[in-house]
DNA sequence: TCATTGGTTGCATACGTATGCAAAGTGGAA
DNA sequence: TTCCACTTTGCATACGTATGCAACCAATGA
């Protein structure tokens, strides 16, 4: 009620210092773990630190340690559940080490440079770019200012930059085995980006599982990893004279929406009338009303590769390509008709394991 | 191929200053808008930063003046996907007043306080809790140090902390008044989180609508804001003798699981069996598996009053606790059975506003 | 007792930038 | 030309912390 207040500074190690009748050099010691105190001067301090309420200051420590303990996480859109999922758990791990999670989200990804530009003035000890590729020009920069970067859940042409991903040429074929043991002729997809290697690679797998049963024909439509755009593509796919028996959507949030155009727009069965399948295993593809057919690509793990290669190169200093692979599982659900065999229970969930498979 | 790079240290003003022949201050006055500059040799500078690969170093900056330009964002949880859509707004809106965003989630709510606690170490210029709320103490040392505080979509009891919300209390009401003119008597409610203010709110008005027309039996169940608990409270609800014929679900998230659980566990049609109605307006309640009568929490006009609100406090230093509310709106989906009156059509979608409505 | 050792402490400095102040430069008017 | 007003520039310092170095202290052994 009295109309704001008058900003106080905050408290500094020096006026703790003073208080405490110590250096201000006891006063950072006592907050460097592992460094010379005694335990009763560190009481002191700690006795005072308390009464003025100080907090050590990150900023002014991080310009002396040269690390800001802040990791700078892209992620151009949350749309895909898949994304918040990944987040959450990085917080997690970065949190449990004892970093920080500087967030650019909400921007187009043309827009990228600028990002990036905002990002490197923080002087972060990393970058995890989970939905944005990076022009080489930029990764090179990075490297030579020993900036680890990591790719989640993306490569580039040129593998001069680490990445983390799941075995999608593998996930790509596998499916493709799997519709071709449920007994489909004939084969549609609806693609993702059409320059991110995800795309490309469960694109390439599906095909080539596909052309060892001598199909070569597969209707293609671009659904751009986006809700509305799958929307749109499926609308084609099924308008089509000859539709497709099954469907490879290129992840589970695009295939959510072309289960729902199939039921409620062309009022198909599914799986009666259609299979659909679709990757990433995301939270809606559990849930009862889809029930989708899926790849996974295991968060945790991917999590946790990427937190790994980040601490080793923070630590090291030595900023050295790594490529993780992670791998996946199908989990059969009901989103596609199931073949005769080679479906086994783990742990509660039915998973795709064909004999000849790898 | 080489096995790792030495990191080689970043480009600092004076080096700047050296190789342009001029002084650190006019490297620095350089990238301050505003400064007294001349275009000579700002243009000297600019070249030799760009030749040099210059960038300013925020941290430095942050030390001398006092402001980090990064805002902390708290939201303990990402699984109901209205936080990634705030969050990607907040992005956007953040990043146009070239703030930025430091996140933390992934972490249980009782361990609130180490979070607080590393927050406070950057000297975040701003801190918005959109899934945790505050102690009262630690509510009091922000507004101490300075520290602009909005809660949103949550208030506290005492009003001391600024927040933006929508009209909770209304909306319930609204769905209430809602249900009632579609004909049902008996009625359930799938709680949210006990000690959450949008629970109460949102509650208390369903309640006060149902006792005006003399109901005052309500089932009642606890879903705490989780998808597994909502399903747990939606079969308890389902398996009672007398299953209540309306049931207002907490949020969204929660009625997209009820509504699974219903159909495919209990094999009841929605709405000829069972109305359902959910709140927040969140992207699966769009959907057309589910299509839920829902309360729209705008998420655009929530972030950018939030965003306000932080701005102003920040550049006036005066820090007054505000209190933001928005209204939403009934948006009339296939979840719940029809009243006779009162629907009326905006902008494509199909909004309820009763007569005597406020 | 003194010398030695190992642990503590304070002093002084460095990190990279912003900014008040005074000096220097510029241009115009008389 | 001289004076004045205004703009531009550099110097010096400050921000809050960490850390090398030297001084100091306590405890131990001879």
């Amino acid at each position: 009620m009295d109309g704001g207040v008058i900003k106080r500074s905050p408290v500094t190690s020096s006026q703790v210092a003073e208080h405490a009748g110590v250096s201000q050099s006891a006063v950072s010691r006592t907050f460097t773990p592992g460094a010379s105190i005694s335990p009763k001067t560190r009481a002191k301090v700690l006795a005072a630190a308390k009464e003025l309420g100080y907090r050590p200051n990150a900023i002014a420590r991080s310009l002396i340690t040269n690390r800001s303990r802040i990791i700078a996480v892209v992620m151009a859109y949350l749309e895909n559940l898949f994304y918040p999922d990944v987040l959450e758990e990085l917080g997690r791990r970065l949190a449990a080490e004892n970093y920080h999670v500087l967030l650019f989200t909400g921007f187009k990804d043309r827009d990228s440079d600028p990002v990036f530009d905002q990002l490197m003035q923080y002087r972060v000890d990393g970058i995890i770019l989970a939905s944005t590729s990076l022009s080489s020009e930029l990764s090179e920069e990075c490297t030579v200012a020993g900036i680890p970067v990591v790719l989640f859940n993306r490569t580039t042409e040129r593998n001069e930059t680490s990445s983390v991903t799941t075995r999608n040429r593998e996930g790509g074929r596998l499916l493709g085995q799997f519709l071709l043991a449920g007994g489909h002729r004939s084969f549609g997809y609806i693609a993702g980006l059409e320059n991110s290697s995800t795309n490309r690679d469960r694109f390439t797998g599906f095909r080539s599982a596909l052309a060892e049963a001598g199909i070569h024909d597969i209707v293609v439509r671009t659904g751009n990893y986006s809700r509305a755009e799958a929307e749109t593509a499926a609308r084609e796919i099924f308008a089509l004279e000859e539709r497709p028996e099954a469907l490879f959507v290129a992840n589970d949030h695009m295939a959510v929406a072309v289960m729902d155009v199939a039921r409620y727009e062309f009022g198909l069965r599914i799986p009666e009338d259609l299979s659909i399948v679709g990757y990433d295993d995301v939270g809606p593809a559990r849930w009862q009303s889809y029930g989708i057919t899926s790849v996974t690509q295991p968060i945790s793990a991917m999590v946790e590769a990427t937190v790994d290669i980040l601490m080793d190169q923070i630590e090291s200093g030595e900023i050295e390509a790594r490529h993780k692979i992670i791998p996946g599982e199908l989990v059969v659900r009901s989103s596609a008709r199931l073949p005769g065999t080679g479906i086994v229970e783990i742990d509660g969930r039915r998973i795709y394991r064909p004999e000849g498979g790898s």
